[in-house]
DNA sequence: TGTCTAATCCCGA
DNA sequence: TCGGGATTAGACA
């Protein structure tokens, strides 16, 4: 039988379908394409309706496709061989598209042997997979040509995009600035300004000019008392101002006439309102005024904070108690109060307490991390799985010599422990450095404000006892340091399942503590060392750096929409259909390029995991291949691993780029961004599916800032046990309309996201690493 | 009407 | 001759 004239076996579905279906076009479309034999099957179905057609058609030639594309099908059929031999240029086109199975392999072919250099397979490669996909070897070569060019508009899209934001932001400051030049502001006195009086650079000296001279006054007023001795960046005309005279201990001071402000707050009699001396202060908080006795009452509680401190360092048994497996150390209270002269004065009822202490070595020097440790922006982002929030109130010194020796500031802080059922903690505290005699010695403490006052019950939820660290220099840039964690807290706002966990120190301890910072310097130790190479050794350095700073952007928006901290305006739903554990939070992305815009959703619960170690949990959530055991995202089959940047020595540290198989050829392979990290106090596992061009770009090197993401997550805690408080979080967009209302569905939609997850890992974990 | 995709055309190395 | 950019044309939302 001559091939397609009257089988009609070898057609193409979608073809014939299509051509039913337009009926008004049937003909001439046959008269073009079939020109020489019309098959009967096919003309009987134009007298049938499309959906019929298709029906019948598919009866007929489904179990009969082979493996090759639509076009060399067809090409069978039309009869015009001839013709195109003899002028090829003019062969008529004929639609068809390859396979969900070959493009499956083709996108494959691109993401494991090539991402993210250009997908370039030479001829043999080609050959090879032209006969494995029964394609041409030529259509292989269109096939990765057009990828390549797709690749190409993609990015060149984004970054259209991204320009197209930058000329907007751009447009709509000049337009401030505009409107600030036509009405301009005096800023001493927030009345109309008079032009040509001053200039703006002038007013601007002038306001720094004053706020110099108090520094310095102040400077001079503490110099000589917690240092001894005077220093050159005191030698100035007024060093003779004469200091405030001491209260004769912080006792007295509490019961002082300062009593009285709102604790949890900074007490507005230190800080009075005086607008002349109010300028910004980078961490966005205001300069306030101190007069100079409210600094001696805080250089006074920091002395006695550090001495506590030092104390509680240096002392051992009976001081501290170490557990029978020698890992931890317990504070004998009663040896406590005998053995420290105590700044704090009776517990507020209700109040708990809990103490740790712990000793390690990390690889930063002490002048490194004393640095790290006066600069609240790097503290964060030293700490930013705890600290949710912080601000410098106050640098009430800088240090002298040029060294942090002696800085003492005011800060506010709001600390996090990754679940929604613990709250935040608040806490207004001065921290206080000093080198000590030995070199290379330092120590740093945290003290609570609140202790200044009479009676610090009223508000606050948590009050830090001199908490801080001693730290040694040892050799190879490593040093040693002595932590000590202290607090009390309200024991009220904490969920059930989270009290022993505190109470142990876990959560907000100083094991934490001293195991993140550990976990960070190795960080930057292996980023800063030139050997590290993701696997595939394809990552440039640059394109290294940028995955990371998203990847760690990502994880600190996961952080964010687990505690409801200040620092980000979500708002808490309540509803019936939210379950009693889950808190769901929502709020409006406009204007970040950082994450897609509309109305987004965050939901968190917590759930105990008895039976499961934190590090089986761990290993099991962090394994793309065991992906489909939970995750939506990987459409039911696994997760391969693209590219993996190591972050520590540890197995479980790392940034990688997970993609999931694709569903069909229309959906582009989805890629997901994972942050992993574990250390002795707990584990995280932070995912965000992303945008392979804008992934593309972020490999080579590209700004990630324009990498629009919303993360979603775990975080593992030890349960105090053998198990493990499985944290799970998820961000979606729920209307890509910042002014969208938020309907019941949506909510009900990611509560039962959120409950499915969690039965499904608990049903996997349980029978995984057996 | 715009986008996606397989294929074609054409140019330069 | 090959690869890449530009372009085309059918399908589809």
């Amino acid at each position: 039988m001559e091939p397609g004239v009257a089988s009609g076996l070898d057609f193409d579905s979608s073809v014939i379908a299509v051509a039913v279906e337009k009926s008004n076009f049937i003909l001439s479309l046959l008269g073009t394409l079939c020109t020489v034999s019309v098959p009967r099957r096919l003309l009987h179905f134009c007298d049938q309706t499309g959906t019929e057609a298709q029906m019948n058609l598919s009866r007929i030639t489904g179990d009969e496709n082979d493996c090759r594309s639509g076009s060399d099908n067809l090409e069978t059929v039309s009869g015009d061989d001839v013709d195109q031999e003899q002028n090829p240029r003019k062969k008529k086109k004929r639609y068809h598209r390859h396979t969900p199975q070959q493009i499956q392999e083709l996108e494959a072919y691109i993401t494991y042997r090539y991402f993210p250099d250009c997908p370039h397979p030479d001829e043999k490669q080609r050959l090879e997979l032209s006969k494995r996909l029964c394609l041409e070897s030529r259509q292989v070569k269109f096939w990765f040509q057009n990828r390549r060019t797709q690749m190409k508009t993609q990015i060149e899209r984004h970054e259209n995009a991204i320009l197209r934001q930058e000329n907007d932001k751009l447009r709509a400051d000049n337009m401030a600035i505009g409107e600030a030049t036509r009405n301009p502001v005096c800023s001493n006195c927030g009345g109309a300004a008079m032009l040509g009086d001053i200039s703006l650079e002038e007013q601007n000296l002038r306001i720094e000019n004053a706020r110099l001279k108090e520094e310095l006054d102040r400077l001079c007023a503490l110099a000589g008392k917690f240092l001894g001795r005077s220093t050159p960046c005191f030698a100035a005309d007024n060093i003779d101002v004469a200091p405030p005279p001491f209260p004769r201990s912080l006792l007295e001071l509490g019961v002082g006439s300062n009593g009285g402000f709102a604790a949890g707050l900074v007490p507005p009699e230190l800080f009075p309102p005086t607008p002349a001396t109010i300028s910004p202060l980078h961490g966005g908080g205001a300069v306030a005024h101190l007069t100079s006795s409210d600094r001696s009452m805080l250089l006074e509680l920091a002395l006695a904070a550090m001495d506590e401190l030092l104390t509680m360092a240096h002392m051992d048994a009976p001081l501290w108690i170490r557990s029978s497996d020698g890992s931890a150390e317990a504070l004998n209270y009663e040896q406590y109060h005998r053995s420290v002269s105590r700044i704090a004065g009776l517990s507020p009822a209700g109040f708990v307490a809990e103490a740790s202490r712990q000793t390690g070595m990390v690889i930063v020097n002490s002048l490194a991390l004393v640095e790290t440790f006066m600069d609240s922006d790097r503290w964060a982002n030293m700490f930013s799985s705890i600290v949710a929030k912080n601000t410098t109130v106050e640098v009430i010194c800088n240090g002298a010599g040029g060294t942090k020796n002696g800085a003492l500031q005011l800060m506010r802080a709001e600390l996090q422990v990754l679940s929604p059922l613990v709250a935040i903690r608040e806490v207004n505290f001065l921290r206080f450095c000093k080198q000590q005699a030995e070199e290379g010695t330092w120590v740093v403490v945290d003290v609570s404000v609140d202790f200044i006052r009479e009676n610090a019950s009223s508000g606050s939820s948590c009050r830090l006892m001199p908490s801080g660290f001693v730290v040694r220099d040892m050799p190879n840039d490593y040093s040693k340091l002595v932590w000590v964690e202290h607090a009390e807290y309200d024991e009220s706002q904490v969920h059930l399942l989270y009290r022993p966990l505190l109470r142990s120190g876990l959560a907000f301890g100083a094991g934490r503590w001293l195991a993140t910072l550990q976990r960070r310097c190795e960080c930057l130790a292996i980023l800063s060392s030139a050997s590290n190479l993701d696997e595939s050794g394809t990552i440039t350095a640059s394109g290294r750096r940028s995955m990371l700073k998203l990847a760690q952007r990502m994880t600190e928006a996961f952080c964010a929409g687990v505690c409801k901290s200040s620092a980000h305006e979500w708002t808490k739903l309540e509803s019936h259909s939210i379950g009693p554990d889950v808190h769901v939070m929502t709020r409006k992305s406009v204007g970040d390029p950082g994450e897609p815009a509309g109305v987004v959703l965050s939901t968190a619960t917590s759930v105990p995991l008895p039976l499961i170690s934190p590090k089986r949990l761990f290993d099991f959530l962090r394994e793309a291949g065991l992906r489909s055991k939970w995750d939506i995202l990987s459409n039911g089959g696994p997760m391969y691993e693209m590219a993996h940047i190591a972050k520590g020595q540890a197995a479980g540290n790392a940034v990688s780029l997970l993609r999931a198989s694709a569903v069909s050829s229309n959906q582009p392979s989805m890629l997901i961004l994972q942050e992993t990290c574990a250390d002795a106090s707990g584990a995280m596992v932070v995912y965000a599916p992303v945008d392979v061009p804008a992934m593309h770009l972020v490999m080579n090197g590209g700004d990630s800032a324009y990498v629009a993401l919303l993360p979603s997550g775990f975080a593992i805690l030890p349960d105090g046990g053998e198990g493990s408080l499985l944290t799970v979080g998820f961000q979606i967009l729920v209307n890509n309309q910042p002014t969208a209302k938020l309907t019941v569905e949506s909510v009900e939609t990611v509560n039962s996201l959120i409950s499915c997850t969690v039965q499904k890992i608990k049903a996997a974990v349980f029978h995984y690493g057996d």
